[in-house]
DNA sequence: TTGGACTATGTTATCGGTAACATATAATCC
DNA sequence: GGATTATATGTTACCGATAACATAGTCCAA
């Protein structure tokens, strides 16, 4: 049988409430009896129930982290960088996490994640705050926070990186490197990371006075393959840009794929901008020129925020943005 | 106030249990009340309280994933492939993952791991079965099942890749191309991964009648920097091999890198293959040689055989082992 | 028609802790 | 010195579910 915190009463002569004081450092204790019990809490190899605990004072000291359910998930560096900033600040602070790749579509799974008492707050990640159901998890009265996806509403807390501005960097850059007919390859416009580099693009352009082209705007969604198919048309153009940037890195590797197939040189026929600044974009050749956000950094300013809300010591909603740069390499 | 299931059992007039039964589709009720208790559950948006219910019933329905605690952890695309394979068998079980990055030399904590009662079942990943402690893990009556770790006790489940004849597969290749001195990088050898390829290096050495020369051997621990520092002594000695062999993908990059700064070319003047097929090795130019190992299927078959021996389908230990091969590509 | 089997439901105890309140003794203060 | 406060500990109830056992009614076969 297991060791119950009965069973350390017993044998310490106490009662469970004596014990408990012991383990969670709580109300007093006479420092004899407190040593004996942590004696006999390590001679018995005592380690308290943590779903009994949870129960009963009502904390899990678990955050959850909610992302979009799909094969390549974990794949993704974006949130690689995101897990372990958020990893870090846990660390230290005796809270797991738990991960929900989870099916926006069903309506059922997102609301027993928001209400089944598994976690004391949610950082959700890549998911639009307009997908079907998705709202219900920042509903309650569940702590939450989203990163990259911004919420004008007044309710929900989220962290984002300062895309306008970043996505100005990377345009501003093209320009005096001299290119005027600059392409974009563009994320998902429900999510507000892809909706502002849009945004950031367009107005970049009116800012330095170049023309809008619709066909120089191709739909990548945020995928690499969609990006490498959907680029195709755009490279078959008779007037084509001399640049491309790109709504994030993944799809900036698409297109490079495809334009390298083609026969076409980067960066001598297409430059290129992505934006992240994921591991392998400074190792491929050409290493890539892109806009790097604070991955790590989001995820764990999100961690940090969140755990100071679930702990009272801050107001939600809380709304933070971080600054991001360009790093130029090889492909501009 | 959260709704309970207390308030569902009032409100349909019945008790607690038989709204329990109905949840869980267990025991036998009424058509009728059946599909009341349903709408009730549906009209009060309940959500049964996931730790009561596991308290209860001795079952969290959550498997816990136990990775060493390190910075670039997340970042390891070994880590990911398997994280991914997991949550693709999980996701229809409804069962939940819980990540442990752990300090394998904090007793306290491995322990509280093995004795918390917050999983059902760990699996481990890139843990040495001799790191202090870590057999505790093991130890107990949870379900355990270690990836890409054997153990030759008669206790604990693993499952693995053909590491010893993967380092056979590519040998062999590097001889065939012609290749009779071949230096081998070698991974961490506590972990049995790292000392099976070290095996097979060594015995196809061996059978291929080439020479075991000390000084073509570096250790890299299956880390980057590592390997990046150390392949430097190699690289300076008189007489070099032509070939390298390493015992991961991340460190064979390392090596490269080095490889490149010192003006070497590959595969022309070195040839490397590496092992496990990370993502990043077929984008890079050169694109790796390397042998693949299913790590996607670890991870997958590993939750599978987990959930067999919790639900008793199974009898630990479970013992497996996948198939790896050769993937040809650029550097060789 | 009587007992066994099955169906539908309820009662009670329990899982392993913590919260809230109560109590007793010791220390402090005016 | 009596009231007040702090220290040390205990008691009881409860968190929200399920397990295990109990009960009442129905159906059918012998």
């Amino acid at each position: 049988m297991k060791v119950t915190i009965a069973d350390i009463a017993r044998k310490a002569g106490v009662s469970k409430m004596t014990v408990s004081r012991v383990i969670n450092k709580t109300g007093s204790v006479a420092i004899e009896t407190k040593e004996n019990i942590e004696r006999i809490i390590r001679e018995m190899d005592y380690h308290p129930d943590h779903i009994a605990r949870s129960l009963s004072s009502k904390s899990t000291r678990t955050i959850g982290i909610v992302i979009p359910k799909k094969e390549k998930i974990f794949m993704d560096n974006y949130i690689a960088h995101v897990l372990s900033g958020v990893s870090e600040v846990l660390k230290n602070e005796d809270y797991r996490i738990m991960l929900f790749p989870v099916d926006v579509t069903n309506e059922f799974e997102v609301s027993g994640i928001a209400q089944g008492n598994m976690v004391d707050g949610l950082i959700i990640l890549k998911i639009s705050k307009n997908d079907n159901y998705m709202q219900k998890l920042s509903d309650g009265k569940l702590p939450t926070i989203r990163i990259n996806n911004r919420d004008d509403g007044e309710q929900v807390s989220f962290i984002d990186s300062e895309n306008i501005k970043g996505a100005r960097l990377a345009m501003e850059y093209l320009y005096q490197k001299g290119h005027r007919k600059i392409g974009f390859i563009c994320g998902r416009l429900d999510e507000t990371n892809g909706e502002d580099r849009f945004t950031g693009y367009r107005e970049s352009l009116t800012n330095l006075g170049l023309e809008y082209n619709e066909n120089w705007v191709i739909q990548g969604d945020f995928d690499k393959e969609l990006a490498y198919r959907n680029i195709e048309k755009l490279l078959a153009l008779k007037d084509k840009p001399t640049a491309i940037f790109s709504s994030d890195d993944y799809m900036a590797l698409g297109a490079i794929e495809k334009i390298q197939e083609m026969g076409y040189k980067v960066p001598d026929d297409f430059a290129v901008v992505g934006f992240d600044d994921i591991d392998v974009a400074s190792l491929l050749k050409p290493a890539l020129t892109t806009v790097q956000q604070p991955m790590h950094d989001l995820g764990a300013e999100a961690a940090q925020i969140l755990l100071d809300i679930i702990r009272g010591k801050t107001e939600a909603p809380v709304k933070k943005f971080l600054d991001v740069k360009l790093i130029i390499r090889e492909t501009t």
